[in-house]
DNA sequence: CGCGCGGTTGACAATGATCAAAAAAGGTGG
DNA sequence: CCACCTTTTTTGATCATTGTCAACCGCGCG
């Protein structure tokens, strides 16, 4: 339970009570099995312990679909809150571990546990924020941009769990990869040419090496053609009209017309 | 506060109590005002009541991101939660009205209001959903289909608000479309153009009409070429071998080797 | 040993990004 | 109401990038 919350970016203070009858229950997932299936409801949440998946979602025309990468400390199944059914299936791409949280019991286990419930939330908008992230993988238009900012992304993920920044062990399928990054696989394969040539990276089939991460991020930074939208477009702070105040940058802490409710 | 959770997708029974004097503010935002600013430290959220708004993240290179389209009943700002800043902007397209939350006092109006606390979790998890719906958007290959897609998502989203499926007034930009879809605004029109031309739809400015739904989904089929994804790749039931049981489809209700924690 | 799978590279056609410019819509001030 | 400006949208033309098809290599496995 501690080594849960600590996973998930809580830290418990060595004064906290935890409550050992939870029903908190490990799981091993071997490479290449499913944990969850696309439309299947849900009973228990997940959070990865060790090891690594991806969800996949297969779209009508057969197309894979890869989602997102979970790696450990994030929250699986949550988003069949929602619809009741899972959008997505979870595949491990390595023998993992992960916790099992049945859904009927959360509710309790979080009223017990604020920190976990913290924990929980905290997740979700890491989460959220990694979605987002990866619409900005998928924005650049040429693809060995869109590689360099997976690899950069990829970096800054294994950062967050203490591991090296520069020494990546994909545990993604070219396949995959074009998945996420919404080209083809033999893009994928060019463009992993493409930045080797250049200095930027070694390559040894799924182990990568970030030889220069300056140049490689240089190579990440253009999205599209630098044009209309990096011209001097002079945004400045007086055509705030809305709840903002220009002064301070902070979100409405007063607001024009409040009416409580 | 009744409304409030109505609008998230709660139904509050009749006797349910609620607290009058917990601190539920409405604010009203002017069209193109900003709602909150990216990089700024969030104080509340937000729970969109009417209108609408878009999320927008500045690249490195200027150009700018849309991440998502928050329509009634949509929660803004807690992506902030995990680095404590906010990773993006969030603009009001028409005029708006917002519930806004402080986030010192959610803990404590969670825990008063299981309901509410539920209806959070609801709206997270549809938001995470929409999340990678919008990466199905941008995986398909040919500009037309994205836009097919995109249209047919926002019917549907029409439909979960309660209004027409067929009649869009697009409150977003040709150039915000883009964005959010991975191509250039000129391709945009040209794909309303297209699509217009087949009579699938009919286009004024913005103000879209789908005319045929049928063909229009047989448009947004195609993700990418029809070859190794759609081949008969039997994927037969037997491959599980992992926690799950193959004849029952649900997450694993029983665990190979569990360990309490 | 042969087969299948993942990865790499080559060749070619096509889709879309880009540049350019015109047309339409929206707003402002007389 | 109209002239005038800005912004948005549309259309055109050109060229590069990349998707697709295809062949090849290396590897693990039955």
């Amino acid at each position: 339970m501690r080594a849960l919350m600590r996973l998930m970016g809580v830290n418990t203070p060595p004064t906290y009570r935890v409550d050992e009858a939870c029903p908190l229950v490990l799981c091993h997932v071997r490479q290449d099995a499913p944990l969850m299936h696309e439309g299947a409801p849900v009973h228990t949440l997940y959070v990865v312990r060790t090891g690594s998946l991806k969800t996949v979602k297969t779209l009508v025309d057969g197309y894979e679909q890869l989602l997102s990468l979970a790696l450990p400390g994030d929250l699986l199944g949550f988003e069949a809150l929602y619809q009741g059914t899972l959008p997505a299936s979870a595949i491990a791409l390595e023998d993992s571990t992960v916790f099992a949280l049945p859904v009927n019991r959360l509710q309790e286990m979080r009223q017990n546990h604020p920190l976990l419930d913290y924990a929980i939330h905290r997740t979700l908008s890491r989460q959220l924020v990694h979605a987002s992230e990866a619409a900005e993988l998928m924005a650049a238009v040429a693809s060995d941009v869109r590689l360099a900012r997976f690899l950069l992304w990829m970096s800054a993920r294994m950062v967050e769990l203490g591991q090296s920044p520069r020494r990546l062990l994909l545990r993604l399928s070219r396949r995959d990869i074009a998945s996420l990054l919404g080209i083809a696989h033999e893009t994928v394969s060019r463009a992993f040419s493409s930045l080797a040539d250049d200095g930027c990276i070694k390559v040894d089939n799924r182990e990568v090496e970030l030889l220069d991460i300056g140049r490689l991020t240089a190579r990440a930074g253009s999205t599209r053609g630098v044009s209309a939208e990096a011209r001097p477009r002079a945004r400045t702070a007086h055509d705030h009209n809305g709840v903002d105040v220009p002064s301070t940058w902070f979100g409405a802490d007063r607001w024009p017309d409040g009416e409580t409710s």
